[in-house]
DNA sequence: TACAATTAATTTGCATATCAAATAATTTTG
DNA sequence: CAAAATTATTTGATATGCAAATTAATTGTA
């Protein structure tokens, strides 16, 4: 169902035609079918921890770092600061997180997890991530290094190689 | 990146190879960061035509089918009538759509895009195609097909190699 | 044919998400 | 000390998204 308006071409490389067009199609098609099976994938998780992908995010990213300023939060999440103000009342109401007043500074406010918040992280199925290493685990040595490669040339030409790789949740996702 | 002895490692070791571990996750974070790619360049295309995430998701797909009824465009974009009815009243308003009531089946309403709802699909930066496009064809043949490789292997491991390719758009997207 | 069941779109009600602008409290700076 | 900047929050507005009820039309069947 592709109106992929790509040019197909064969060249000729090394003795061979290589219709660089169909890969370029099939190679796009394979990264969108990747990108719906984390999108299932993150859904189901959603669903299993009663959260929405914004809050279960959020969860993930306090996690990460312990204890964290709600401007740095939304920061991370590259959210308005109202937004994930919204958010920690939520998760607050769920006695998930917990707002500390810093004594440093009594303009900030430091969020953490509950030790409830702590206990859903550790439950919370870690679908996308566990599923592709699965995924990937499973590959043999040849295939393994061959999607490495690709994926980091293909990260480098999208000009992101060297970015900190930022956390992927679904919810809906459009390659157009 | 050399191909060390590693084959002869990994079966050897208990599955878990150190080296087969690093590329799993460079694997991983590389993936994330064209993630984010993808997910920067849709939102500036959400921008530079005005629309959310989901009208400009619902402006292509009705593109692409020229005339859908409402029903379909819901299966199509894995959401309930309802929220699509909304989407289209406010596409409607807009004067991006034109719903026409079907005089088969007087049950059943299409959705058109108007002259400037077509405007817009063309004007309208397909960005993260165009630049997924323009990214691949720029590499070399050797690379390309690496990549083609990888992403295929890729999809198939997920179990959504055959799968027809979702669409996607990005509000918020997570890997956790 | 008439009447029940089904189907298609919509309406209503509710929770969440998101931003921008204004506000309050607290540093920091001049 | 007064002005400026920073931090979190509140307020107001719009969009998303679902479920349940509703309306209109079609289909199946007694």
């Amino acid at each position: 169902m592709e109106n992929n308006p790509v040019i197909s071409e064969s060249y000729r490389v090394n003795g061979q035609d290589l219709d660089r067009g169909k890969l370029v199609a099939e190679t796009i098609d394979d990264l969108r079918r990747i990108f719906q099976a984390i999108s299932d994938f993150s859904r189901h998780a959603e669903r299993a921890t009663g959260l929405t992908g914004s809050q279960l995010w959020a969860v993930k990213v306090i996690f990460e770092s312990s204890s964290i300023r709600v401007s740095d939060l939304s920061r991370r999440m590259y959210l308005h600061p109202a937004t994930v103000v919204g958010i920690i009342d939520r998760l607050e109401l769920q006695g998930l997180v917990q707002r500390i007043r810093s004594t440093k500074d009594r303009r900030v406010v430091d969020v953490e997890l509950t030790a409830k918040g702590n206990k859903l992280v550790e439950i919370a199925p870690d679908v996308a991530q566990s599923l592709l290493v699965r995924g990937l685990e499973e590959m043999t040595d040849e295939c393994l290094t061959s999607v490495q490669e690709g994926m980091s040339s293909f990260a480098e030409i999208l000009g992101v190689k060297g970015a900190a790789p930022r956390l992927i949740l679904s919810n809906e996702v459009n390659i157009a």
